[in-house]
RNA sequence: GCCCGUGUGGUGAAAUUGGUAAACACAGCGGACUUAAAAUCCGCCGCCCGUAAUUGGGCUUGCCGGUUCAAGUCCGGCCGCGGGCACCA
């Protein structure tokens, strides 16, 4: 028999007998029986064509998960696929003259292949890939459904436009001003896009999210904040002077501090307001301001240092309270088009944008608001009730002042009042604002799902008849110039109109990739069984990367409630995913040599206290620690790792550290010291495994022990794998395992304890370590498949000792132990307590004023 | 600026109803086995003071204060780090 475990030749043996036994077919709602569905899903990977450690972490927390409710009894999904549409098919197409198509099967090819070596309790049986034309043609019909209930439309809009992937991006894929893939600043033009109306469920996904609470409180805030829902007045100033025929009503404000309408001094238009471009079509001077406007950049840094300019118009409008008062309107370049209406009424004492600009422009400042808090109360604009003494605008909590009938009210009742009032002067509505815009689903690419639809000269846009579906992609297109390839292509939009029969045109664009990722899951639960899907979903347990927490998980989750409106999916809540849980990185050091180039981690080595370049000899730099990129080339290949220690070795290593939701270091000295525990493990079951015992035992004890240790164990992991603190479960393994280590010399009682310790141990290895826990399982001569046992029962009564050591403490500060019964009263615990010998020289010569006890806890005395 | 998170040994971290701070691991140190090395096993490992030695004393969870018999944990106020949003009216 061999001293060692050698995972490279019991790896693949397990994985085949998995494979055979059909371990991990999830069961149809009629075979499930009684056993409840556990619908376990991580997010699917898009085939680059290389699987990296962050994968293999993502992964391994959702096996853990998915193979721990197996063994608890639940009819468990866990299913796999590909997002397989996007820019680096089309990149590589370029680059290489591959097609798409080509590449992302190959490399979906060669990343299965990496997969099936981590031994993921996989049910491959419903793989599939969203650039599949089955995959994407019911997707068609999804959106055509869409459009048939008025959830898609379009409009001509002004969109991001990424310079580099020429192409469309919606405003959840623009980071600081940048296009999200390539990092190009995104441009504003002027477009024909399809846009879904997720704004017609702002109210719905903001109320909702607040209400999962399987979801990190982080994400929760992410969308919460995204949506951007504020209450206010939107309401109209009517002109003075002026009126523009096309704005004959007046001008549409919306704002959230109609409480300070008395300290309103001026009306401001944003630049791209209709009002605003109609004007300067005849005066070249606001046509030269839009201009100059349009120059700043969208960045950070740009907005932060970006001076606020206006235009006065010489149009002005009349104060909605105040008779004869009459305010300016001008064009300022700090109010968005996106937001409200695209105009506001400037608020300058109460508002610091609205007090920088009245101050550069000489414009009234009024206070309206007198604080309450008595800092800013000492301030000499109080006092003197002048705006022209005030440093900044003051945005505080306080009372009304300066305003008429608002006077002496807080806040809040000022706001309601004054939305009373408007609205008796039949100038507008309290009303509720989002920040969520409609999202643009257009882009200009040819790896993605095609539009179905088809736009007639006659006949106008005409949808694609379901029965024509899939709208399949060219296979001969060319990449030779910028732009969408489909719209190159010298046949494929040219059709015939389903509706007069008159040549027509396809629609190019192609849907947004994230449009692929938005019912992937309810495609798992089932190809087409609604009653099936209906019983998978929602997915119960979600693991991924908090990357998309307001891009994938919000268009999911709107996207579920637009399939169940039009009678798609039965999923009354809307929400797709019951729990979420968004894992760290893996991260490495970086290393630089003294030319500047980073070095892989396996061109480095330590020498003493210093690293050296293994080629040149030369030293290196260590750097910080960065997630693992291609660009700081501090990455670790799991092929070589896997190799090199096994899959499991990998597995228990990205677990074992960190708590899943931090980033976890990779470390060399890490992955042996994990390598070191999978051989010592394996010792274990193998010493067990030729143990022969034939006396009875002297002693009883040490089985006990054992005995009460192994429980205790089931329960911490069991309780630890529940919440997610995979780490703490690995803890509670490594306890475990050094007990039983110990545990080797002994008569026929320990041996009986050891086997029974040792079987319950090897099913708790089974959601980390599968492979490893197979080999023990058979070590041991346990019955099947380790992987199919069903989680070890414990027994209540071995958690509880029969005596437990209590700390006793004077005055708050630990001073002895002493050792009761369980069962010992607080009386009886209390008089141990003060005659415990070594406790004398705190108490013997002082008055106890009290004794605190709390059994099975503490004990303090007061003195 | 606003919102969220976070701060504990040399390092990653435990302590999840206010009750023995530092479990478990990595690194380090010492030892056993060995001709030697590897592998393996055993022991030590927060800081300061004291002792011939010890189950001797003091301090310690970013900082300041509070509540409590008792605070890493609760409350108030600061500071640092990370993330998200951002001229959002």
């Amino acid at each position: 028999m061999a001293s060692r475990y050698d995972p490279q030749a019991a790896e693949p043996k397990w994985r085949k007998a998995w494979q055979q036994a059909d371990l991990f077919k999830a069961k149809s709602p009629s075979e499930a029986g009684d056993a409840p569905k556990a619908y376990v899903l991580e997010m699917f990977p898009y085939p680059s064509g290389r699987l990296h450690m962050g994968h293999v972490r993502n992964y391994a927390m959702g096996d853990v998960v998915a193979r721990y409710k197996k063994a608890k009894g639940f009819n468990v999904l866990h299913p796999m696929g590909w997002d397989a549409f996007g820019m680096p098919a089309e990149n590589a197409a370029m680059e290489k003259g591959v097609h798409p198509g080509t590449w992302t099967y190959q490399n979906i090819d060669a990343m299965k292949a990496q997969f099936e070596k981590l031994g993921l309790s996989l049910d491959w049986s419903r793989e599939f890939a969203t650039c599949d034309p089955d995959y994407y043609g019911e997707q068609q019909r999804l959106f055509l459904k869409f459009m048939d209930n008025g959830l898609v439309y379009q409009k001509k809009a002004k969109v991001n436009w990424d310079p580099v992937d020429h192409t469309v991006l919606a405003n959840e894929q623009v980071i600081d001003g940048k296009g999200w893939r390539s990092g190009a600043p995104v441009e504003q033009r002027e477009l024909v896009q399809w846009f879904f109306r997720i704004t017609d469920y702002a109210e719905d996904l903001l109320e909702q999210v607040q209400k999962l609470e399987r979801w990190p409180e982080k994400v929760r805030t992410m969308q919460a904040n995204w949506i951007g829902r504020s209450e206010g007045l939107q309401m109209r100033f009517e002109w003075a002077e002026g009126a523009p025929e096309s704005h004959a009503q007046g001008v549409e404000i919306f704002t959230t501090r109609p409480d300070t309408l008395f300290g309103a001094s001026f009306i401001a238009l944003s630049p791209d307001h209709p009002l605003t471009i109609e004007m300067a079509a005849s005066n070249a001077a606001l046509e030269a301001f839009r201009a100059d406007c349009a120059k700043v950049g969208t960045s950070e840094a740009d907005i932060e240092k970006a001076p606020k300019m206006g235009f006065d118009t010489g149009l002005s409008v009349k104060h909605p309270f105040v008779d004869d008062q009459t305010l300016p309107v001008y064009v300022a370049n700090f109010v968005l088009m996106g937001y409200g209406t695209g105009a506001i009424f400037a608020c300058p004492a109460h508002d610091q944008r609205d007090f920088d600009f009245a101050r550069k422009y000489d414009l009234p400042i009024l206070p309206v608001v007198k604080p309450s808090d008595k800092d800013a109360a000492s301030a000499e604009w109080v006092s003197s009730g002048r705006g022209e003494d005030m440093d900044a605008a003051y945005t505080g909590p306080g009372s009304i002042m300066n305003s008429a009938f608002l006077n002496d009210q807080e806040i809040t009742a000022a706001k309601s009042m004054a939305i009373a009032k408007v609205e008796d002067l039949g100038l507008g509505t309290g009303t509720v604002n989002y920040r969520l815009r409609d999202w643009g689903v257009s882009r200009q690419r040819y790896w993605g799902c095609p539009i179905p639809v088809i736009h007639c000269e006659t006949c106008g846009i005409v949808p694609v008849p379901v029965e024509d579906l899939p709208v399949k992609l060219p296979e001969d297109v060319s990449f030779d110039k910028p732009g969408n390839p489909l719209e190159h292509h010298p046949t494929w939009k040219h059709c015939t109109c389903p509706n007069c029969g008159k040549p027509a045109l396809r629609e190019t664009d192609t849907l947004d990739t994230f449009n692929d990722s938005s019912w992937y899951f309810a495609r798992f639960a089932s190809v087409d069984d609604p009653v099936e899907r209906a019983y998978w979903l929602p997915v119960d347990q979600y693991v991924g990367g908090v990357e998309h927490a307001v891009l994938h998980l919000l268009y999911a989750r709107f996207f579920m409630r637009a399939m169940r409106d039009v009678g798609e999916v039965d999923l009354p809540s809307g929400e797709p995913f019951a729990g979420l849980f968004t894992q760290g990185m893996v991260t490495h050091e970086t290393y630089k040599a003294e030319d500047g180039r980073w070095l892989p981690p396996a061109e480095v080595e330590q020498r003493g206290d210093i690293w050296i370049e293994r080629a040149t000899g030369q030293a290196v730099t260590v750097g910080a620690i960065e997630k693992m990129s291609k660009s700081k080339k501090n990455t670790v290949d799991p092929d070589n790792i896997i190799a090199t220690f096994g899959a499991d070795t990998a597995r228990w290593f990205v677990l074992s550290d960190s708590p899943p939701e931090r980033d976890v270091e990779w470390t060399q000295s890490g992955a042996e010291g994990a390598g070191r525990f999978v051989q010592r493990v394996w010792s274990v079951f193998h010493a067990l495994s030729e143990a022969t015992a034939t006396a009875p035992d002297s002693d009883t004890g040490e089985a006990t022990t054992l005995r009460r240790a192994s429980h205790k164990a089931v329960h911490a992991i069991d309780k630890a794998i529940e919440e997610f603190r995979f780490n703490s479960a690995i803890a509670s393994i490594h306890e475990w395992v050094s007990v039983l280590k110990k545990a080797e010399q002994g008569g026929d009682t320990l041996l009986a304890v050891r086997l029974e310790a040792a079987s319950m141990l090897a099913r708790c290895l089974v959601p980390f370590m599968p492979h490893l826990a197979e080999e023990c399982w058979a070590l041991i001569e346990g019955d099947g498949l380790c992987s199919a046992a069903a989680w070890p029962d414990i027994d209540e009564t071995l958690l509880v000792e029969d005596s437990v050591t209590l700390p006793i403490q004077v005055n708050g500060k630990r001073r002895a132990e002493i050792a009761v019964s369980k069962t010992a009263g607080k009386d009886d615990i209390e008089a141990t307590a003060l005659a415990e010998p070594s406790l004398q020289s705190f108490i013997a010569d002082k008055t106890i004023k009290k004794v605190i006890v709390v059994p099975g806890r503490i004990v303090n005395i007061v003195v």
